[in-house]
DNA sequence: CGCGTTTTTGAAGCCCCTCAAGTGTAGTGG
DNA sequence: CCACTACACTTGAGGGGCTTCAAAAACGCG
């Protein structure tokens, strides 16, 4: 039975047949969980770490005013702040976008992994530094990038990490993300969001199927976002 | 003798006497750097791990088409990245802003400090996470806030965490970027933060002595952001 | 004292926002 | 099978916040 998470680990480390049984079995609490639904908020006491198995999900802050900011995607094989434990409150909320299989795991387990695992620990590492680095780049995005930039950047980076995954092959994959959702997550409004992927769209960059946003030219979309992928620390072309 | 790394260390968990030498111990590798220099650049081989002693420095990112792009700001205590060694290369660069004293910790010592001290390791835990939350508030700062609410939102979290080191006293406190780093850290340009400056100081918000920015009234700015201290998991108001 | 950098101010323009209305499209229930 | 509803998407018109360009004043450092 695939188990996303285990691929992103071993996409970071090589695994021996007993820690990818440790890992497996580390998520054996799973969750189906429907679209829109909040798994953890803002000022909560964080109880486990959320694996997502399937599925789509965004860590967000809501604004005084009532406006809402996505500070990450959460794709298949993402997990989130295994060290949040130490602090005492979620500083922002995490949700579903698309139905999704949520594994939780107790931070007893983790921590259990992370004494006795040395290569997993690594791996952990790895991906936190990875997380860290899509941040700033976001950073980046918002503070130096049009919004023409910045939502090909976005693509951009999605495309890598579900190329990845296996989610997206020959220069081409689907995003199940509302044009709603792209503009809370690049500090846009949904009307420019749409105008930009009408232009986008019209270069032959991307198209829109069945509700779907689907990439389909990624170098096009590489070549207007300027996007380097040394921060994702893989590459967006396979080297041969 | 004292040392900002301790400090920022001892305020997120309790330290024995040993603890405290052993830290300081590990800073003896101390360099002076001027202003403006480079302690690392995109693409570099980290070869160990950088700690702020006295003044200030910034991970920046350059563009393509030339402008940068400030994505965190390291005051006194600050660190950077003890696992970085499990990647490759930066992803960004860290130069300072003013002179500062920079301890040089190998990779081997940040591990050994892993191995044996749990409670210094549960530490650097939690400042990661901290750094993350800042990295996040960022993205909502330049997503939805305008240049007013983001000038302070920026200022009320500089002052937060100065005043955790000691360098603020009664809502007052010393910030010594010039507006251009300002602009390349906001995303906005230096004309503008040069019209938003003067605002927030005939509010009486601030003030400009001696080529530095004071803020003489946090209160005052944290009105404007909107500012929520949470994702610091350090008060604004000391708590009686 | 002189020079480079930063700060300041003005004027014009554009990118993106706001407001508004209309067009799909998927799911629901009669 | 077709209203009916709820969203998301689309498109237009007008406005405002921030940028760009330009130039002068003030500062700081050798």
């Amino acid at each position: 039975m695939p188990n996303a998470f285990v691929d992103k680990i071993r996409s970071y480390v090589p695994l021996t047949p007993e820690d990818v049984l440790i890992l497996t079995a580390a998520c054996e609490n799973v969750r189906k969980v429907p679209a829109r639904y909040d798994l953890i908020r803002e000022g909560d006491k964080p109880e486990s770490v959320f694996v997502v198995l399937e599925g789509w999900a965004c860590r967000y802050k809501i604004l005084p005013e009532g406006g809402r900011q996505i500070v990450a995607f959460l794709i298949p094989g993402d997990f989130c702040d295994m060290h949040v434990s130490v602090l005492d409150e979620m500083d922002h909320s995490i949700a579903t976008l698309t139905s999704a299989r949520i594994a939780m795991i107790s931070h007893r387990e983790i921590e259990a992994l992370i004494d006795s695992r040395p290569s997993i620990t690594k791996a952990f590492w790895r991906t936190q530094l990875v997380d860290e680095g899509v941040l700033r780049a976001w950073i980046v995005s918002m503070g130096r990038r049009d919004a023409h930039q910045r939502v090909a950047h976005l693509l951009c980076e999605l495309y890598v990490r579900l190329r990845v995954i296996g989610l997206a092959v020959n220069g081409r994959c689907e995003i199940p993300l509302t044009q709603i959702v792209l503009a809370d997550s690049l500090g846009l409004t949904p009307v420019h969001v749409n105008r930009v992927l009408r232009r986008l769209r019209e270069a032959g960059a991307m198209t829109n199927e069945g509700g779907k946003l689907v990439i389909v030219n990624v170098e096009q979309l590489a070549n207007i976002a300027g996007f380097d992928d040394n921060y994702l620390h893989r590459k967006l072309r396979r080297v041969a």
